[in-house]
DNA sequence: TATCGTTTAAAACAGTTGTTTTAACTTTTA
DNA sequence: TAAAAGTTAAAACAACTGTTTTAAACGATA
């Protein structure tokens, strides 16, 4: 008996629930936070018995833990595969790169995707020192910096490898500012374009990487 | 009777259990944040009465908020002074003031102060949403982003002064990565110093900003 | 010393929390 | 069709939440 394969029954109620608490807790928790959400608040949104949590994911915790597997997962994808497109041209230029990858997620947070809004809490997260960060920081975004290291390497090749890695992490600190206040800086600049800010932020990264390629020539 | 001032009565015990709350207050929450943070845990840190809290600060959610006006005034007002003490000096370069004013900051999160740890607790709370935003971030902030403009103008007079504050933001971006971050950091480059950071921190802030100043010369 | 406002303390309050239990219900398997 | 497995539902559980109440203790003033 216990060979047999759970072989689909009905699959689609089970998964009918299952999804449902995983789109409400994406909304709720993004919204109020993990300790400011209740599993009756989180049950009622998605029209199912409190005990649902625990027998789907064996707990309030797990879910959330689930959650974030989903959305970082794809988030960590979509950014490679942008690299890979935009390196695919020819002739493409530091500022291409940066641009190409920078776009989609400002973007995101601009037109307040769910997407962007589980990127800010994953960084509460982080922060909060509450979740594992083995998993998540360590093996999907260290991939992704390793990745994004290559190319800028292979684009401005002056770079001395060593520093690559905290040039990398330089170009996520000026990604993660703005994706994280983008409310700020809309209320200090109210009539700051998508465009606007996206053209100041190649800039100011691609000299800032360039600065590395050409080590003293500032003369001054 | 209801003219007459209350006169310095014994004034120490009564500053004691209200320092004492908030020296708890500091600890506790920037560990564990609001809501895992029970009164009952922090009076007993404190060493006094569970009524303490509402007696003295009128709910958790006062004392809270207390908390942060009084390491964040100091915060801001610190880095007010190290810019005025650079600015001061003769000859000053734009690399001077960046490393005057992130070194400092850097330290402080390195060596694990309150102070870092507080500021922490605070981006943690602004991407919550659940903290009074107008008062810290624009008032507070806000003032000193003005007088970093400022002073950065001052030091590269050819940049556009209407991008002076994206330019202000960005500089803060590669500020707070590392300070957020920097376990992280430590974690992917164990052999990191502090000088090595701030090495890479103003040198790329320094390039991106000069990106600035002559407009389109990289003629690439 | 008596009286005042201030401060401390223990206990009670009224809710809410995540999880479990129990039993009913539905679907699949034999 | 009968038994088994999987799923839903209401109720109960035990623990904990922030706050308030009540009363006692304290210190200064008159």
């Amino acid at each position: 008996m216990e060979q047999t394969k759970p072989i689909f029954t009905q699959e689609g109620h089970k998964e009918d629930v299952k999804n449902r608490l995983l789109d409400a807790a994406e909304a709720l928790f993004c919204e109020k936070g993990f300790d400011r959400v209740s599993v009756r608040e989180l049950t009622a949104a998605a029209g199912c018995n409190v005990a649902a949590v625990n027998y789907y994911f064996g707990g309030k915790d797990k879910l959330y833990a689930e959650m974030f597997r989903r959305q970082f997962g794809t988030m960590i994808q979509r950014n490679l595969d942008v690299i890979e497109r935009v390196m695919s041209q020819p002739g493409v230029a530091l500022e291409d790169l940066l641009r190409a990858v920078m776009e989609p997620l400002i973007r995101r947070v601009i037109e307040n995707e769910t997407g962007g809004k589980v990127i800010r809490l994953l960084v509460r997260e982080i922060l909060n020192r509450q979740i594992d960060r083995e998993l998540f920081a360590r093996d999907m975004k260290g991939q992704l910096f390793a990745r994004l290291g290559r190319v800028i390497l292979q684009l401005v090749p002056d770079i001395d490898p060593d520093r690559i890695l905290l040039v990398v992490l330089s170009f996520d600190g000026a990604i993660l500012h703005p994706f994280l206040f983008m409310e700020f800086y809309q209320e200090i600049m109210p009539d700051l374009t998508i465009d606007d800010l996206l053209d100041h932020m190649v800039r100011f990264v691609a000299a800032g990487i360039r600065g590395y390629a050409k080590p003293n020539q500032e003369g001054n």
